[in-house]
DNA sequence: CGTAGTCTTGAGTATCCTCAACGAGGGTGG
DNA sequence: CCACCCTCGTTGAGGATACTCAAGACTACG
């Protein structure tokens, strides 16, 4: 197992006996974790890289759900099945698997696994509201700016202002319900007005964070466009 | 305590020990149940009425987070405050209010109370991801059109075609963050096209599921505009 | 070095928001 | 009982934002 990786100190280990039970696996960019309706047998715990929980509507267009970071659990569910399918962002992600019955069997009697069970629920609702709150804004430059912020919140550890997004603008776009090309151009009109800088298209610092929270809480900035 | 109303059948009572703990009480329409940002010292419980989860923002925009309907339980968080405010939507919303210490005292020993702490935080993961993949729809008429069939979805225990809306359009426009009178157009155009029939602004009959779900599922019919 | 995928920018169009006005319904007070 | 007010709901007009289509630049990788 992969445990240099700099972003472990995200992760948390649980008690050896529930550890023996894990496989680890690699994962290739676009390759499935679990498939969209399959059965929930197994509990997954990101250990590197990063994964994208999304759904494939009727009409193939995609959405994406959630962003799952190194330390997430994620294929909780009450169902049986997973309402939503997994699959990695990018090469190499390792991602430890549990099996569920037994996790949940350990977890009646062994509190620190109930207890990662119980993180995992609030970590999710966590997740979602916050996600709610970013997509349900009015403009694409707030959408834009609150997922930067909520990025480098996810990242605090180390350098808050700094930060590699390991996903694609096409993943970023199904993120927010917006189209790819309107994230391009909020970002750079982000870059013009010297909130944000960006190098290499996955590298992002934040300049001017004061800026970007205005822009990301209030979207009726006074002559705020960028076409005009 | 009221429980003659037509939504009992969605209640779920709890042991009476803990039963003993609850106070109920009445509120107004636009009554404060609490305040976003204050002590998070009781759990609730809808019995009637309905209640909006919402956040005031930083530029006084309002979002409403979620619709708590009688059967909810709501108020659980893991920080000490709480993170969004919850106001009644309608006059005469019965709330019941438990000791939060009390009762997660109560939930380490006596299996059916962490049964429904449980039950409700999956139950607000559930409603949160259905409201993401509402919200995150592209067209406004696919998020009306989803909404729609969300609200008919939990009043499924009676006439699932036909149900009344508890809460105002402005309500369902901060919900699904558009403007209040594309909420009435994307009413307006689905009942030109006999997918719904609306008596009295608040009732609803939908007429033609399938072509309701078709809106809702794929937002790139074709030549779908209301505009012309 | 070529290819495929990703990222960026431009032009034109359609959707949605803002502003505005009006009708409907409920509550209150004269 | 009716007039009044207030909120809610609906519709119209005009303008701004974001989408679609299109093409070119950049990057990763074999």
């Amino acid at each position: 197992m992969n445990r240099g990786s700099p972003r472990d100190s995200n992760l948390r280990y649980l008690p050896p006996g529930v550890e023996a039970l894990a496989t680890v696996a690699s994962y290739r960019r676009g390759e499935e974790i679990y498939r969209q309706g399959s059965d929930a047998l197994q509990l997954y715990h990101v250990i590197s890289g990063q994964a994208c929980k999304c759904l494939n509507t009727a009409s193939g267009r995609r959405r994406v759900v959630d962003f799952l970071l190194p330390g997430d659990y994620f294929g909780f569910t009450i169902l049986d099945r997973h309402r939503f399918g997994v699959e990695a962002g990018s090469s190499g992600t390792l991602i430890a698997r549990y099996p569920r019955r037994e996790f949940e069997r350990i977890a009646t009697w062994d509190q620190s696994v109930a207890a990662i069970i119980r993180e995992a629920a609030f970590g999710t609702i966590s997740r979602l509201q916050t996600r709610l709150l970013i997509v349900g804004r009015v403009s694409a430059q707030g959408k834009v700016s609150a997922f930067l912020l909520s990025m480098a919140g996810r990242y605090s550890d180390r350098t808050p202002d700094r930060f590699i997004l390991p996903m694609s603008r096409y993943d970023i776009a199904d993120y927010l319900g917006i189209s790819v090309e309107t994230v391009c151009r909020a970002l750079t009109h982000l870059k013009q007005r010297h909130t944000i800088k960006v190098v290499g298209a996955r590298c992002v610092e934040i300049i001017d964070r004061a800026g970007l929270t205005r822009i990301a809480d209030d979207d009726d900035l006074d002559g705020l466009r960028w076409a005009g």
